[in-house]
DNA sequence: TAGCTAGCAGTTTTT
DNA sequence: CTGCTAGCTA
């Protein structure tokens, strides 16, 4: 049945009960209206029976002509259609990227466009990962594909830094095309050290990236509580100069000088340039995508709207309005979802207030959306276990069932109940580099051995806490460069190594690793693919064997190392150290060093992420936790003007990610401070035929609170006992319970204590 | 130099 | 509501 159809159905029996309502209790006209529709006439419907065209591409190439088989007639008009420019409109779950992929073979092996002549653009890597392997899986194993046809596919950063190296006007802007890529953590340290060896007063020195942000979009220079202004313009003259100095570029400067490159002279004669999660471009991203589009180039971008999350992070809704109105550009859409069952669809779609969206669903009414009243977080938690428990009893893969948190600190008290009740879980989200002080300190060796200039690098490895036989600071720096400047040496890391030999003989294992590094690059020169590069570094004596982590670290970095090598091994082209700086700049784009293969996701466990890094994911149980107003949508003081349109898409990207259940969790008594009383008002635009609502909130079930184990024994403080703290002295405690201690304090007054964290001493 | 206080900012995350 | 911290005060 068409969503339309079922709307009609629903609205006609919506108003008839008149029971109390909690969701229909709010003002309906708070809830705001989706900003962006596409008009429905703007859309060229698919006309044609496209089997005649899977007949003759089945002739040429029967593999593709079998894929072109499965496809619906919108997804068939999308691979066929011979215009210049197409901009899809993607429903969820409509299956674009089959599309996208379909599209580019299509093109390849029918139209005869050379991989290589195509940019195909993605916002990460595991998408650009995917899309490759569906290319590559439509080749024979004899046809052998050269990783270099596929040097335009991958995410906008990872493409933008092809362009670089190879632009020929890039030494005009201080660079070589051997630069190298600092990630969020590299650029903080950055940023540091130079307030620290220029002595500039740079105040918030932990939101150094924001108030640089702030300066350089606004000019704004004081921040937050700040009466006087201070050295930050300096500091992003310096950090300018620095990065042209050391060869560095932030992920944002990839975006701009590319930019700046192509604008000068484009370098790149693109027959295609096709993105995916058009929705997310920002305006330097569209900027690049105009430079990429020239005379001959065509245009094929796919998109949804209404999956617009990342607005805070620049992208801008306009982009999908310029190309409304651009007649040169041919829309159309995938109206068809194939993930959700029909209920939980049309729940979801009352979300986009839209009747022209026509968003359709393929699959059976399936169960309803429920709305479960739970008293707290504790008791959803506790409540989640034993549904879990039941559910995979009954199997159900344990990798089937998330729960959804609009933010990151929601999931604590989860984590914490889930491992005291043994359910398996496994907390969805990126981990950084510096989680890994070995590999972060890895990655610094090799940025030094193959940019021999990088101060930052050459810094990082010899002072780091870990690992390096320096401390870091302005002594070391002013003897570095008294020493460094009497004499002329080839390059930072020559003058840094003898440095090293003049002032600290006795580092000899450091010395040894320096000397390694300053011959590293020739090494590399004179060996084949294969380098023994643990070996080499005499990295078992560097990881320090006496450290408690020593078994670990080497097992991390003879496993990164490892990484790299298959990484090089399938670089065809260029030397060895070209291949090494390559497999370097995928380290800083991925942020680890599994750049081959991707992070494996293979732990057994429930699912516990953020609404935003469940984009683009399914299951089968899905479980969004505290939707209460307040968070969802999330109060702000600052809000933004499309703040609240973009929290409502939030929830359908949340709703829509079901298969078959979906259950929303909201809190009588939310702990989160911005909480209201009351689930999501966005739910209102739900109609109550198709939401089944279940409360939760028998005081029973809320006695078994979390505790910690340490709480368990009776309280040790009674009231009136003399006690002693290390800041407040001596005082006499006034109440105690399992929650807190209450003591009193003379002058300091009435303080209260956590009991698991109170360092007070019994008198 | 330590301690106090006012004032503001806080989600989400990829590259 | 919390946490952070610049800038003031003793």
């Amino acid at each position: 049945m068409s969503l339309k159809r079922l709307h009609r159905k629903l609205r006609s029996t919506e108003f008839e009960g008149n029971e109390f309502d909690p969701i229909s209790a709010f003002e309906a006209q708070d809830v705001p209206q989706q900003s962006l529709v596409i008009p429905k006439e703007r859309f060229t419907e698919p006309q044609e029976n496209y089997a005649h065209k899977i007949k003759e591409v089945y002739a040429r190439n029967s593999k593709l002509g079998q894929a072109l088989k499965t496809l619906n007639n919108y997804q068939l008009q999308a691979v066929f259609s011979e215009d210049r420019k197409v901009l899809l409109s993607a429903m969820v779950g409509s299956g674009k990227t089959t599309v996208l992929t379909h599209k580019i073979l299509y093109l390849h092996f029918i139209k005869a466009i050379p991989l290589s002549e195509m940019v195909v653009l993605t916002f990460t890597n595991k998408a650009a990962r995917e899309i490759r392997e569906r290319i590559l899986s439509f080749y024979e194993e004899s046809e052998g594909i050269q990783s270099e046809d596929l040097r335009y596919f991958g995410t906008f950063h990872s493409v933008a830094r092809q362009l670089i190296k190879e632009h020929p006007q890039l030494s005009e802007l201080g660079f070589t095309p051997s630069f190298s890529i600092m990630d969020k953590e590299a650029k903080e340290e950055f940023l540091l050290r130079l307030i620290h060896t220029h002595e500039l007063d740079v105040k918030y020195h932990n939101k150094l990236d924001q108030r640089l942000k702030l300066y350089r979009n606004e000019k704004q220079i004081l921040y937050a509580n700040m009466k006087n202004e201070d050295d930050l313009p300096q500091l992003l003259e310096i950090s300018r100069k620095e990065k042209q100095a050391n060869n560095l570029m932030d992920f944002d400067d990839l975006i701009s000088i590319v930019n700046w490159l192509l604008k000068q002279e484009c370098s790149l004669e693109a027959k295609w340039v096709i993105v995916d999660e058009f929705q997310d471009c920002n305006p330097e991203q569209v900027q690049l995508l105009n430079y990429l589009s020239v005379k001959d180039s065509s245009f094929f971008a796919v998109g949804d709207p209404n999956q617009s999350i990342y607005a805070w992070r620049g992208s801008t809704e306009q982009i999908f309005e310029s190309y409304i109105t651009d007649t040169s550009c041919r829309m159309m859409r995938l109206p068809l979802n194939y993930r959700s069952s029909g209920q939980l669809l049309s729940a979801a779609a009352c979300l986009l207030n839209d009747e022209r969206n026509d968003l359709q669903a393929t699959r059976t009414a399936g169960n309803k959306l429920r709305l479960v009243n739970h008293f707290d977080d504790n008791q959803e938690a506790f409540y989640y276990a034993s549904q879990f428990k039941s559910l995979h009893s009954s199997g159900t893969a344990w990798e089937q069932i998330a729960i959804l948190f609009r933010t990151r600190q929601q999931i604590n008290l989860f984590e914490s109940i889930f491992s005291k009740e043994d359910i398996p879980f496994e907390v969805i989200s990126k981990s950084s580099l510096k989680d890994y002080p070995a590999l972060f300190w890895l990655k610094k060796v090799l940025l030094a051995g193959l940019q021999a200039n990088d101060m930052d690098s050459i810094l990082s490895v010899f002072t780091s806490s870990d690992f390096g036989c320096l401390k870091n600071g302005k002594a070391l720096l002013n003897a570095y460069n008294k020493f460094s400047n009497e004499k002329t040496f080839n390059s930072k890391l020559e003058a840094f190594t003898e440095f090293l030999k003049f002032k600290y003989p006795k580092e000899t294992t450091h010395i040894k690793l320096a000397n390694s590094l300053l011959d590293f690059q020739d090494q590399l020169l004179k060996t084949s693919r294969q380098f023994d590069l643990y070996g080499y570094l005499n990295l078992d004596e560097v990881l320090k064997p006496i450290s408690v982590h020593y078994t670990e670290n080497v097992c991390q970095v003879k496993q990164a190392i490892q990484e790299l090598d298959l990484y090089i091994q399938k670089q065809s082209f260029g030397n060895n150290i070209e291949a090494y700086q390559a497999a370097m700049g995928q380290v800083s784009l991925e942020g680890h060093f599994q750049i081959n293969t991707g992070i494996k996701k293979s732990q057994e466990g429930v699912r516990l992420l953020t609404i935003h890094a469940a984009k683009g994911l399914e299951f089968d149980h899905v479980f969004l936790s505290g939707a209460n107003t307040g968070l969802i949508p999330l109060n702000r003081k600052k809000a933004g003007p499309n703040h609240l349109q973009e929290e409502k898409r939030l929830l359908f990207v949340a709703l829509t990610r079901a298969k078959n259940n979906m259950e929303i969790a909201w809190h009588s008594q939310s702990s989160a401070w911005n909480a209201e009383e009351g689930p999501s008002y966005f739910l209102n635009a739900i109609p109550s035929t198709l939401i089944d609502r279940i409360e939760n909130t028998k005081p029973e079930i809320t006695i078994k609170k979390f505790e910690d184990p340490q709480e368990s024994n009776d309280s040790p403080w009674k009231k009136g006992m003399k006690i002693r703290h290390p800041k407040y002295g001596e005082g006499t405690v006034i109440s105690s319970t399992d929650k807190e201690i209450l003591c009193e304090f003379g002058k300091f007054g009435e303080k209260s204590f956590a009991p698991q964290w109170a360092t007070l001493k019994k008198l």
